[in-house]
DNA sequence: CTAGTTGCAAAGAGTTTGCATGGCG
DNA sequence: CGCCATGCAAACTCTTTGCAACTAG
């Protein structure tokens, strides 16, 4: 959809593949790019173009009136189930092997196909387990 | 948190346990619930004490600026894994034998702890599968 | 050069809040 | 009767939009 590289889209994309396995809000954005001379107009048109090409996933966490974006175009992991810890925000691409086996899972007892690039699992990752 | 049972409350609780599987806008809430008599304040503040008690849980769907609400306490689903079909908008719980060897899984090949109460799969249902 | 993109400021949508009134227990 | 919850309207926040100026190709 969008036609030029422009200087603004180039600083949001940088960025975004920077912090490709955060959950940003909008705000953090705003924030970190208005300083670098992009305005929110900006910022917000071309998080809105990003979502429609489906390099960028929109979610809310329970709890928070926040909106938050995840870069999903960058290390091939377009194709991942993605993992997200509660405790340190971090997001992990879920093993391949297992993601078939879970695959396979609710295709056998839910008659289920999941769509991988629209489901986020919440929990609590190895490194928090014992926090 | 609340400690009246009062006539607005009761109202929306009938109406979410009416709906319980289904993703509700809090336009939808509003639109329904505010011919019966219960205001715009009401809704949001009850939506939000029911939230924090766990009762509820808030979802943003990706290319929708809408927040999604969905009530999870009751058929005692509080404890289950949602799949929420893409095609039909349905919420199904997952079977208890799956969801086992799911979270099993997970624990194995990515050390990662599901949150049954803060995950929904999104994909499509057996019966939408053929459409 | 020409159409896509930006910035700004104003408009919109959704949600929250203060305060007086009303109602549950 | 006392305190919590409601209703209303105003306040807020986040996001979108119109339009003139700018710029990538």
């Amino acid at each position: 959809m969008p036609k030029y590289m422009t200087k603004q889209r180039k600083i949001l994309l940088e960025f975004l593949e920077k912090h490709a396995d955060e959950e940003l809000s909008a705000r953090k954005i705003e924030d970190e790019l208005c300083g670098s001379g992009v305005s929110i107009s900006a910022v917000y048109r071309n998080l809105s173009d990003l979502e429609k090409e489906g390099k960028i996933r929109r979610i809310s966490k329970s709890g928070t009136r926040e909106v938050h974006y995840l870069y999903t175009d960058s290390h091939g992991c377009r194709d991942c189930l993605h993992l997200s810890c509660k405790k340190c925000g971090r997001t992990y691409h879920m093993d391949t092997d297992g993601a078939e086996k879970l695959i396979k899972i609710l295709a056998q007892s839910d008659d289920f196909t999941i769509d991988k690039s629209d489901t986020v699992l919440y929990g609590v990752c190895g490194k928090c387990k014992n926090t």
